[in-house]
DNA sequence: AAAGCCGTTTTCACGATATGAAAAATGCAA
DNA sequence: TTGCATTTTTCATATCGTGAAAACGGCTTT
């Protein structure tokens, strides 16, 4: 299988010789390291696979599969678990992705407000970016309570169907909603999720009028979410912030009050940046 | 039934034909992938580097270099900033980083290098985290000496009088600590427990100065405890790790060189949680 | 404005080296 | 034991990665 391909819009204005986008076939990607780098990805999203396996599904030979871990192993980006034979991705792959996050600044500046919002509310704190078309979870402050909604710091999830993502859609121009919608069918997860269009619009137009969004039980049932967006110092919507909990402590009744505790941490927040 | 006595950490063998671990110099790795893994771990050491600045210090050809990234572009796992005219590590390293994560629980991780620790020193090593105002210790691994501090996990101590506590306590900043010992009082369990606030305060600082907490049969006659702050991603403290012993053992002249090991552990730790 | 400089991208020919098949070496099951 | 499954190594082959140098544009300087 190959990789994705590259995004159309938006061409690189680089200071040399100019890339030769004509060519579908990327002919200057090395071969053996995407083949490699396909292993890599394969391995990340199946944890604990054998070598055997591994090549099968991978669709290349043994020796070479076997090969690239033993590279990868030795810089650490994959583990070899010596007790049940399995290959596993590896720390280095952690610290090094986790690098992602330092380029802006926003996480750690993000920190405090998120535990502020925690604390105030009681529910788990999320920050979210807009990465692919889709919503890239990149940190969380966890409530303390036993009953919490959990998502783990890299989860991605489509934009419409997730609080963040909303806020975010709702503060695009209809020509970046166009772009950022094109091509991608808004899939169900619940019977609450919103799978028509006009829908959609109507809601993000709400949550523009408001200024926070609400996902309620559109991804996963029994969970509700409050975001707002965060504006960095060109009013340009970098992020959002959101409250996310089970249905039985974020009651309808509830979205009101919790969302006034949001607005305010990602008005803070926005402060922080510029915005 | 069937006694097993053998010993605790040998790694079973793997299924087929053995590496070769005599030679040296890692004959089957794949040479062009682990010079395109240096320039990827180059490129999340240090942000923002450009093409030729790149090749330079990783000591390759520009030519190569550029197909590298362009290579590692089309997977999302580096980005080019168009307006900055710089490469940076992309979303996708930091997603698939991210699920090493779910593989293991801090105390998995912690596990390995706590055997190591009680190796080294010869006492029984702790892990601990904060839970509501006290620490809770949630793993260790018993020393083979007859006479030996047990805390059964699961065990339950106020912070002021425990060297994990403190190791914890000493990082968090003046709001945070007013809290965790808002409405506190500083109990006595023994002559050597710290009573006072202001004695408390003192004695954080030097926990902060120099890297490491000291129990000095704080909680308990007879026991003593060297604790070191564990950090995570955000720099956050999010457990400590320690090890506690008698006092016939752990004489006061013994704390120095027991620190090494100990702070050297809580590195460890911290590096794989990404610290 | 034109020319010069600089960094990026492509072309091209060469040979280093990645590759797969098969063999070797082990564990596990019968 | 023998057989089967799996991992690791060997080896011959030609694929494909590599570096030098040229091509291309943006940016700066005259």
């Amino acid at each position: 299988m190959v990789s994705q391909d590259n995004p159309p819009s938006e061409p690189r204005r680089a200071r040399g010789r100019p890339r030769d986008w004509s060519d579908k076939t990327a002919q200057n990607t090395i071969k053996s390291l995407d083949r490699a780098m396909e292993v890599f990805e394969f391995l990340s999203e199946h944890q604990g696979k054998a070598l055997t396996t591994l090549a099968t599904e991978t669709d290349q030979s043994p020796a070479t599969v076997y090969r690239i871990l033993v590279t990868l192993e030795g810089r650490g980006l994959v583990e070899f678990d010596a007790v049940e034979q399995l290959w596993h991705i590896g720390p280095r792959a952690f610290v090094i992705g986790a690098r992602f996050l330092r380029r802006t600044s926003l996480v750690e500046r993000a920190r405090p407000v998120m535990r502020r919002l925690m604390e105030q509310t009681g529910e788990t704190a999320n920050l979210g970016i807009e990465r692919g078309g889709q919503v890239l979870f990149v940190s969380q402050v966890e409530t303390e309570a036993t009953i919490r909604a959990f998502f783990p710091p890299g989860t991605l999830s489509p934009m419409h169907a997730s609080g963040i993502g909303k806020a975010l859609l709702a503060e695009m121009d209809d020509a970046r909603l166009q772009r950022a919608l094109a091509g991608k069918t808004l899939t169900a997860f619940t019977p609450h999720s919103i799978t028509d269009l006009n829908a959609l619009r109507a809601d993000l137009a709400q949550v523009r009028a408001r200024g926070y969004a609400v996902d309620a039980e559109e991804r996963n049932i029994g969970m509700r979410c409050i975001a707002a967006p965060v504006f960095d110092i060109h009013q340009e919507a970098v992020a959002g912030i959101s409250v996310s909990g089970p249905t039985s402590r974020v009651g309808l009744e509830d979205i009101e009050r919790l969302s006034v505790a949001v607005r305010a941490a990602a008005a803070d927040l926005s402060a922080t940046l510029g915005g």
